[in-house]
DNA sequence: TTGCCGCTGGATCGTCCGTTACAGCTTCTA
DNA sequence: TAGAAGCTGTAACGGACGATCCAGCGGCAA
């Protein structure tokens, strides 16, 4: 039952001073779900008794009551869609994820902030400091299509992986200013947090991508971008994770235009030099 | 300023209870903004001098002070998304990548057939079939992660890839009825043809994920999902592209349920026994 | 004009809230 | 091992809240 019902249902056996409680109720059921009784009764130009009045007139307790109603409707309004289409027999998984994952793309591209984005590609996009893609094994893919891209881009990519020997050889190599993109997800993988802090006491810029702002990844990290990774089935969609690259490598490859349409054409004509691609 | 910004801020200084607090209200705003001390108190096994002190932390003045930003942020996001979207003025890359991967998300999604989607699953799902997962050096990132999504509810999968030596070994393996599933844009990497026709020689069932339905990867292929792979720099989007493995991976661990489970649970197992997990 | 009835808001009550002071406890340090 | 510093929850306080009581007011019929 939505507060704009239950005022419809009992509209009639109103009073006039009641009736000017529901027209600012029924205008702003925000003011109910965060305000208090003196409020309303202000708002309406009415008096507290009146207020509450109103309210069992709707066939409720009391204020309380119709505070609660409101809440309710906002809480259900702010639940996205996901939550609603997986409360439907999941019969349809690619609806599912249709949902879901508009949702998570959404929430994590709205999310970004405009000085953090730019800060993180400027850091990116400086051919003075190398980059290291630190990913954990399920966010691998999201690190491996980040790497690839920087790399048609830039010089000095590295995407950390491997064995633990060779991680640490390709670490080796990371000096002051150096930056390290690591993604990664809970449950974080101790060799990861091991590599990171000791990227961090090497002077490294980190840039994290990961699910929670309060994750270990995010401490200390220059830029955080929290990702929303609502699965369908029992893993993490890392669908937001992908939009996310998308921007920064586009972001990187805006801000190094020249240089990287010169890159582009060296690999370009490397390719076809060695007719590795076919264009039907 | 969000809670989740000014939790991020101050986590670096806040003391074990008040993490646990921390934890709660990012977990879960609207308790914050219709709740009381009390309840977040109870709710994060703390006291309700803590919460206060939680608050303050932040930079605030107190509870009163952190109901009202999470009063706030649930206003804002009660606005409708496309307002917000507007507000971003339209040079900036992140609306831009927004907008575009919405849609190549939906269209990607919408155009799947439901049938070939059933049939997809059911291949993959398959634990009588091995499953080689084929990816151009583009799309290697969003096939790495379906391989190592489909490991880990199921054996027998095979991420192709390094040396053209070892993809032929890799290869050689393959027995009919297998499954190859293919990844790759346009621009198809020759040896990649020439591994998926070695495949379908030995009888593999083809499922692709390409960018054209008339594309040479798409020629003979058991079942064809076609993705949208709209850009806004240089590169194709792969945002698409995951959501699609997130289907998959979501209906293949569906159709193996308790299977998968089991394998989960001793996969689990075994990171636990190495204590290679930080949940922090 | 008088008496009645229902509408309305001021005044008051009890409760619960957020806040603060303080003491017990743990954990480092010398 | 003794001491100090910091973390944490109990207890108490002041204030604000919703609910209730009841007097005043206006409208209406006789």
């Amino acid at each position: 039952m939505t507060i704009a019902e239950l005022v419809a249902d009992a509209v009639s056996r109103l009073t006039p001073a009641e009736r000017r409680v529901a027209d600012v109720v029924v205008a702003d059921p925000q003011g109910v779900a965060f305000g208090t009784v003196a409020e309303l009764a202000t708002r309406s130009r009415t008096s507290g008794p009146t207020v509450v009045r109103f309210a069992t007139k709707l066939g409720l307790q009391g204020f309380a009551d119709l505070q609660a109603v409101a809440q309710t409707e906002i809480v259900d309004a702010l639940r996205p869609a996901t939550a609603r289409i997986r409360e439907r027999p999941p019969s349809d998984i690619v609806a599912q994820v249709l949902a879901t994952d508009l949702d998570n793309v959404r929430a994590t591209l709205e999310a970004v902030d405009g000085d953090a984005f730019r800060g993180a590609v400027s850091l990116l996009a400086d051919r003075g400091r190398r980059v290291f893609v630190l990913a954990g094994e399920i966010a691998r893919g999201a690190g491996i299509a980040l790497g690839t891209q920087l790399d048609l881009v830039r010089a000095g990519v590295v995407v950390l992986g491997g064995s633990p020997a060779r991680v640490a050889r390709q670490i080796a190599e990371l000096e002051p200013g150096d930056v390290v993109i690591v993604i990664e997800h809970r449950r974080y993988e101790r060799w990861l947090l091991d590599v990171l802090a000791r990227a961090r006491g090497a002077g490294a810029e980190v840039v994290a991508l990961t699910d929670r702002s309060l994750s270990p990844i995010a401490t200390d990290a220059r830029y955080v971008f929290v990702v929303a990774a609502t699965g369908v089935g029992p893993f993490d969609s890392h669908t937001a994770t992908m939009a996310l690259v998308h921007a920064l490598t586009a972001g990187v490859a805006a801000r190094l235009r020249r240089s990287a349409a010169a890159r582009l054409d060296a690999i370009e004509h490397s390719w076809s030099a060695g007719n590795e691609l076919v264009d039907a």
